[in-house]
DNA sequence: TCATCGTATCAGTATGTAATGATATTTTAT
DNA sequence: ATAAAATATCATTACATACTGATACGATGA
């Protein structure tokens, strides 16, 4: 049996925040920054396999922080939101700051880079 | 076996995106928001038990988010720099367009609310 | 000192979800 | 029409991590 929890605000910005919490989707994101990409551009630029890169997408598509526009076989996606972008830098910001703490933190790990 | 993934900024930036992905740990910044509390004044906001709001916010002081300051045998804790409340603030607005979209978005679920 | 209150820590369990590999789909070119 | 390229989908597997319950620690007051 699923349980479906109550869609609360809270419950949503944090799914919106886990939207940026994975590696792979967060280097999506940033290759994106400095414009439009297609999927196989983007494969090449985060080292991730094409199915991975390709559900990511499909995630970032559905919560809308990106956008696909069908160009010939190819398919180019684009930041939905200047927020997005706006996001990613404020982190980076904050993240100047915090690194070491965020490095050292144990209660979670950072998942192990693959393919 | 435990493997350490390389430290890279994207890794950490990922990291951090999760501290804030956590509907506990969300709701916890959250309270914050309003100026300092004592850990049993955020248990009771939060309605999370006392272990495990212990545990996010050991989590969310070694992140540096949160500053902790002992008060007799109170802890208050508060909000560590001004970027944490304006992440809050940014997605907050995001999230107003987005809604729907990571409502509905099935790559991964909203945890279900528990105590 | 002893009891109590507030907080922190830990092992164990359960669950969410990322990556892979195989395959389907769509588009273009010959 | 057929082949090839680009992208999407899906089941499986493996792992990270959130929650609980029990307990330890620390500070205060009697």
């Amino acid at each position: 049996m699923i349980t479906v929890s109550a869609p609360s605000k809270t419950n949503l910005q944090a799914k919106l925040f886990r939207g940026f919490g994975d590696p792979s989707r967060l280097g999506i994101l940033d290759a994106l920054r400095n414009g439009p990409l297609t999927v196989s551009e983007i494969v090449e630029a985060t080292s991730l396999s094409q199915p991975n890169v390709s559900n990511h997408l499909g995630c970032l598509r559905d919560c809308g922080l990106v956008v696909a526009e069908q160009q010939g076989r190819y398919v180019t996606y684009h930041l939905s939101d200047d927020r997005v972008g706006e996001l990613l830098a404020l982190t980076e910001s904050l993240l100047a700051d915090v690194a070491l703490g965020v490095y050292e933190c144990t209660r979670y790990n950072i998942p192990r880079t693959e393919k």
